[in-house]
DNA sequence: CAGGGAAGG
């Protein structure tokens, strides 16, 4: 018997062996059944009677309406080969298509053969998504005839909604199932987890399947299930596989897929400009293709806003030029900064025919990639696939994040493709030639570990108890680069000491839901008695841009943000937004008429609720100071302590500045409120546009450099040039103050340097 | 002088 938790419960009794009714299995549906040697004959059976095997409550009526509806999927054909496959197994790799039923049957069939609710334990089935984790546990709660919370909730940030004791099927997202790794390293919760889209290959996804393949050799009673599409499953399974290098694969359960056939057609040539193919492309549709909603993908707000304005206007004249031939046509943009009621605008009806017997309406939506796995528009018929993304990519070496406009993988386009096939057979209109499909695109998307800074998920490791990260089991291994980028910074914040290791600062950092740089200075925050203003800056910086500056309204949005903005820094200004939206929380409008977006501030409310939450938990106190001016300085100093990194000094006049030891060439952001140029900056972003920009960005002192950051600022090997000369004036003046000293102040910079890492 | 793909804690 190779998997020892099959030899140790082998001598187990069956459940419910010891009742003395040979009638048993009516009033205990799981009457013999053996944790983990479970049928699906067993199981079908227990599905088929009239009481609820989990809560041994009659099952109402709607119970069987949704059962006859779970029995036409897929999967539920194949649930004796399942269950085997489970019970013979510790790790399974999954693939199942969309429309398989995977997501909401697997979490139950395994629940069934694990009996979760009579060991104390736990199954847990991860999404990327939150919205995912909310509506699946929705509906697999209805399915199983319980309230949602009970035996079936999910836990997401912000909200837990399960019952301990109770909940033995959770569905989660995958970073609250890394939190709870964080401080519990073995995850003994849970009997079974399940990692749901796997191949969307988020950085918590990842970093999960290294802890699970390890935790799996530790905890023999610990099932794995990896659930991807149909491209990835070989990888996983080499990567799950027994030995490591591919020759005893991890077993594979494939479940076909239940979607309508999509015709794909390519271009002869390649199209120059992809917007206006598009646009063209969209326009024959709607002239010549049967009725049906189209879908197209492009890659911004900016160019969905404007494709938007001309669709209409030439589908608008297309109609009045044969109004016998064509119908009306609406164009709906699609992005994650629209408010929610304009998101809601794509589950509208095409519009009606103009008259009684003209032609059909249609609906199109041009979307960025959100609708490509987020969001799911039911009645499309045709997708136009211009066959460009905007990804993040990172470059470790000047540490930069930019989006960069770049091909689709082979994976995104089919996942494009697949959109048009939801309720009827489609059609999917390539831009590009099936040549560069085949030859150009890469198989894969590049996962999120490969183009990210890593900061936060190496502390994360750290705190995991992954003493070597270099070595750790990734399914795809960072740059070596990326990682020391991310140890460097740690270790300059003090997070973790010179060999490594997980400072007492650093292990509280980790439990932020933030970036090691707010994290830091959240927690530092009181001994500049300033931590009330720290924490609202921190939670302002966590959210999304809270700045509304519509195309025809800019001037008023400016000038708006102009009476909002405070001189000495954006982070200030940040603050002072907070402060007169909770002082106007009574006056509905009043986000509106300040140009400002409701929803981003009040999340920025929810994150400062629970940020507080977790300083009340390591009592860290809240303070501020009364006098402005004051107060502002202190603020100012505190983000010293987290971003002595990302500083920029002005070189000449001409509103250059250089980054501190990248000496990368940027200038302010336009977006930035600053009074002028000031000689020193910190800042929040670099980011790449048009040219390189530094955004949300506040002045500082270079003598607070020297005092919070002496490390950084240690001018011996500091790069020479420019910046490291006007900081030794800085030095040699602060030097004079105390001129007849002996010392040089070293001392005392370490003292302080001391009270800051406590 | 000019601007944020999607997602997570």
């Amino acid at each position: 018997m190779d998997n020892p938790y099959l030899a140790h419960h082998k001598q187990k009794k069956a459940y419910g062996s010891g009742a003395t009714n040979g009638d048993a299995t009516s009033k205990e549906p799981l009457f013999g059944f053996v944790p983990r040697r479970v049928k699906g004959e067993q199981v079908r059976k227990a599905l088929d009677g009239d009481i609820n095997p989990f809560t041994k409550q009659p099952h109402t009526p709607q119970y069987k309406k949704i059962l006859e509806a779970r029995k036409k999927l897929p999967v539920f054909g194949q649930m004796d080969e399942f269950m085997t496959m489970f019970s013979n197994n510790q790790i399974i790799v999954m693939v199942g298509e969309t429309g398989s039923g995977k997501t909401t049957q697997i979490p139950q069939f395994v629940c069934f053969s694990d009996l979760p609710h009579t060991r104390g334990k736990m199954v847990a089935c991860t999404q990327p998504r939150r919205v995912a984790a909310m509506s699946v546990a929705k509906r697999v709660a209805d399915e199983m005839d319980v309230q949602l919370g009970r035996q079936v909730g999910y836990s997401i940030r912000f909200e837990d909604m399960t019952e301990p004791g109770t909940t033995f099927l959770k569905y989660m997202t995958d970073g609250m199932l890394l939190r709870e790794a964080m401080n519990d390293n073995e995850l003994s919760r849970y009997s079974t987890i399940i990692l749901d889209e796997a191949h969307e290959r988020t950085l918590s996804t990842d970093i999960l399947m290294g802890l699970l393949k390890s935790l799996a050799k530790r905890r023999s009673d610990l099932k794995i299930i990896v659930m991807s599409a149909t491209l990835d499953a070989l990888k996983f399974q080499k990567y799950f596989g027994i030995t490591g290098d591919g020759s005893q694969p991890a077993p594979l359960f494939k479940v076909p897929g239940r979607t309508h056939p999509v015709e794909v057609f390519y271009t002869q040539e390649p199209e120059p400009d992809y917007v206006e193919a598009a646009i063209r492309t969209v326009l024959m549709i709607h002239r010549a293709e049967e009725p049906g909603d189209i879908l197209l993908f492009l890659t911004g707000e900016e160019e969905i806003e404007d494709a938007c304005k001309k669709i209409k206007i030439e589908a608008d004249d297309l109609m009045n030029q044969d109004p016998d031939s064509v119908g009306p046509l609406v164009c709906i943009p699609l992005y994650s900064s629209l408010p929610p009621a304009q998101q809601q605008r794509i589950f509208d009806p095409a519009p009606s025919a103009r008259s009684g017997g003209g032609p059909p309406g249609r609906k199109v939506v041009v979307s960025t990639n959100i609708a490509e796995t987020s969001l799911t528009i039911e009645g499309i018929v045709y997708v136009v696939d211009p066959g460009f993304s905007k990804q993040r990519v990172y470059n470790p070496r000047i540490r930069v994040d930019s989006l960069l406009v770049s091909p689709i993988s082979k994976a995104s386009a089919q996942q494009r493709a697949g959109r048009a096939g939801r309720t009827r057979p489609g059609k999917c209109f390539r831009l590009y030639t099936e040549k560069d499909f085949m030859k150009e695109l890469e198989e894969q998307t590049h996962p999120e570990i490969l183009r990210s800074n890593l900061a936060n998920t190496v502390l994360e490791l750290v705190k995991l108890g992954i003493k070597d990260l270099v070595r750790f089991d990734y399914v795809d291994a960072p740059a070596p680069e990326t990682l020391m980028r991310a140890l460097e910074l740690l270790n300059y914040l003090a997070a973790l000491d010179d060999e490594g290791n997980l400072t007492p600062l650093g292990a509280m950092m980790a439990e932020f839901p933030l970036d090691p740089q707010l994290s830091k200075i959240l927690i530092i925050s009181p001994e500049f008695k300033c931590s009330n203003e720290i924490l609202t800056i921190t939670a302002m910086l966590s959210v999304p841009n809270i700045w509304v500056r519509p195309n025809n309204q800019r001037r008023e949005a400016d000038a708006a943000k102009a009476l909002l903005t405070v001189p000495d820094g954006d982070h200030l200004t940040l603050l002072n937004v907070y402060n007169n939206y909770m002082q106007n929380q009574n006056d509905k409008n009043w986000t509106w008429t300040n140009y400002l977006s409701a929803r981003a501030l009040a999340q920025a409310d929810n994150v400062r609720a629970q940020l507080l939450r977790n300083m009340e938990r390591f009592e860290i106190e809240l303070m501020s100071i009364t006098d402005p001016r004051k107060l502002y300085i202190a603020v100012r100093m505190a983000l010293v302590c987290g971003f002595f990194m990302q500083v920029a000094h002005k070189e000449g006049e001409k509103g250059q500045y250089l980054t501190v030891k990248d000496n990368q060439v940027v200038g302010l952001h336009p977006s930035c409120g600053l009074d002028g140029q000031p000689e020193w900056v910190i800042f929040n972003e670099f980011v790449l546009t048009t040219r390189p920009y530094i955004r949300t960005v506040t002045e500082i002192k270079p003598e607070w450099l020297l005092e919070y950051a002496p490390q950084y600022y240690d001018l011996s090997s500091f790069p020479e040039g420019e910046t490291k000369r006007a900081l030794v004036r800085v030095a040699n003046k602060k030097a004079g103050k105390f001129a007849g000293r002996t010392d040089d102040g070293s001392e005392r910079d370490a003292k302080r340097r001391k009270k800051a890492r406590q």
